[in-house]
DNA sequence: TGGATTTATTGAAACGGTTCAACTCCTATG
DNA sequence: CATAGGAGTTGAACCGTTTCAATAAATCCA
């Protein structure tokens, strides 16, 4: 195994040198530089992680623990297909600034705040993302207190300020309602994400905002608390459709939620995009190949995993302590929706 | 920031000891482990990964290389759903051994081996989990010579021996065409992975031992070369059913890709489990949620995620250098097969 | 021309663990 | 009673980098 001492002694020069021309090879000079780089190559030389971090304190990683409940096999639902994207975005920018993603398993939240601690107590990262975000989340005095470099994905109710990306569910909500409201409907149902997260409270929001701003009157009946999974949207929308006077159009917590709402619909002999109009949430890739497709808000997990590794090495390298962005969903129009029969 | 030392004084006894309770209490005294226990609690000390790692050469982090393509930011579809219930796997089994997921992007193949070197040159990991196996696959005699412990989800053509872990697709096709056959199906044709994986040569066996072990006729027109896309599934379906004796029954190279028959049969008009039977290769978790919902050979994922996890494991301590399974899938079969219409 | 400054290099001291030969007590054995 | 063996502990060397004060050589400036 090759150190930095056998490329400097076969390049002729210190360790020093070869450590500076690792580091910053505008440091040494042409001639210099160029033997070095070539006993490298020749040797194949990879400096050591541990050797490097152990000295400079830095490991190129950053970390992410992921809670996964071991009783059911299948839990990783297809709205984790998001979260695949997500990490797609995570590892290509941090592979373009040189780090590494390191992925812990939680069996559950007190075992996930053990996880970070260790991944921090042990240095083996240089910070964090931090991903479902809660109202009240404990993760983020936490990690606060700690002082550890971290980008949440979602913001919380906590008056302390910390560095997040998220995505403004409130205006995909009003987007489509307005959407909604343009091809004639009125009655306009929301199935709900579960209580307590805080994108819930956003979308919240963005749905009294949306029948404001059209005139639509608010029907208590028609906002029913649900979650993400296709048992839920199915649930719900037998729910709304068993009201006396059924909603024309149900918004829903996910696109999964959405396929159930769709399911729902079909089993009563009803036209999905016809009779009733569904729009998801997400816009994961089967909304397409769903049949009717799916009509979605669209929220953009690649950039958003490009955004919080930005932000993340922004944090940790101190250009910018604090970054905070907010990107905007789009409203994807495709089969599951339209103009409501007069 | 805690070190061995502190640990070391302020209980009042050696660093080694502290390193021998680290590594193995049973050789401390019972009140001298007490001590040394109290105090790691009060200053909530973790030894640095980075320093043992140094000295001991062992990391406690198993490497995984991802292929992103870059170009399309959807790229990632759901039969990545596969990939993250393997990664649930991976993660849960390495967390309950002291393990961490390293985790990596390369854009290509070159970069992938690339990154290989740079995981393995420094040092960042024990162990590799290798994927997507090809016939001929370069990856397989690089780490063999770098001598790296490895384990590869998927047998290849290499006559050189290594560790894998892979699933039975012959038997998976061959219990498929026995289920269709038993229903009265003659006319079963087949859409294959792209020529070049490993797992086509292997599935494609188990065709031909279907048909043979019921007696069918082998109709050349029957077997369509395509991918595990829904584009494909759609454009390969439609050939089938363009034929002048058009098959009663199609097996696909995946769920999407099933999928996408699915949709090209329902374009002609024709219902899907009545008219002609659809299986899939996956069992995703949508394949339950489709509809009809999807009769489909099932890959238990997570559980493979574990048997990689655990045989790199025991290649890594030596316990077992060579170890190699081969898992059954199971015929899960729901709405989208049905008896032949007579 | 001589001192100041810049550029390039050096060597040794960390960093925080692990490892292992050596040492000290005890206890068991013949 | 002498000795061997085991259990528990110690301290120093070592792992492969980075870092930085010190040095040497080259260049600049007055």
């Amino acid at each position: 195994m090759t150190t930095i001492r056998d490329i400097a002694s076969s390049a002729g020069v210190s360790i020093g040198t070869v450590s500076n021309y690792l580091n910053d090879p505008e440091l040494v000079a042409p001639e210099t530089r160029k033997k070095i780089q070539e006993k490298i190559k020749e040797y194949n030389y990879h400096p050591k992680a541990a050797a490097r971090s152990l000295k400079s304190r830095q490991t190129q990683r950053i970390g992410l623990v992921r809670i996964i409940s071991p009783e059911d096999y299948r839990s990783t639902d297809p709205g984790d297909n998001a979260f695949l994207e997500l990490l797609a975005g995570l590892n290509t920018m941090a592979a373009e600034n040189g780090y590494d993603l390191l992925i812990s398993a939680a069996k559950n939240n007190e075992e996930e705040l053990k996880t970070y601690a260790r991944l921090i107590g042990s240095g083996q990262v240089d910070g964090l993302i931090v991903m479902g975000i809660q109202r009240k989340d404990e993760r983020l005095p936490f990690l606060m207190e700690k002082n550890i470099p971290f980008v949440a994905y979602g913001r919380s109710e906590t008056e302390a300020n910390y560095p997040f990306v998220d995505v403004n569910g409130a205006e995909g909500i009003t987007k489509a309602i307005k959407y909604l409201s343009d091809l004639g409907h009125t009655k306009i149902a929301y199935i709900t994400p579960p209580e307590g997260l805080m994108c819930t409270q956003q979308r919240w929001d963005g749905y009294l905002q949306g029948i404001e701003e059209c005139n639509l009157p608010f029907h208590s009946d028609y906002v029913v608390e649900g979650a993400f999974s296709q048992r839920s949207g199915q649930i719900s929308s037998h729910l709304l459709l068993d009201l006396p006077e059924p909603p024309t159009a149900i918004l829903t917590a996910s696109d999964i939620c959405a396929f159930g709402a769709m399911r729902a619909i079909q089993s009563r002999g009803l036209e999905v995009g016809k009779d009733i109009s569904v729009v998801g949430f997400d816009d994961i890739s089967l909304a397409d190949m769903f049949h009717p497709s799916l009509t979605t808000i669209s929220q953009p997990f690649r950039k958003i995993g490009f955004e919080l590794m930005q932000s993340l090495i922004s944090v940790i390298s101190g250009d910018n302590p604090m970054p905070q962005s907010i990107l905007n969903p789009d409203l994807v129009v495709r089969r599951s929706t339209g103009r409501v029969l007069s």
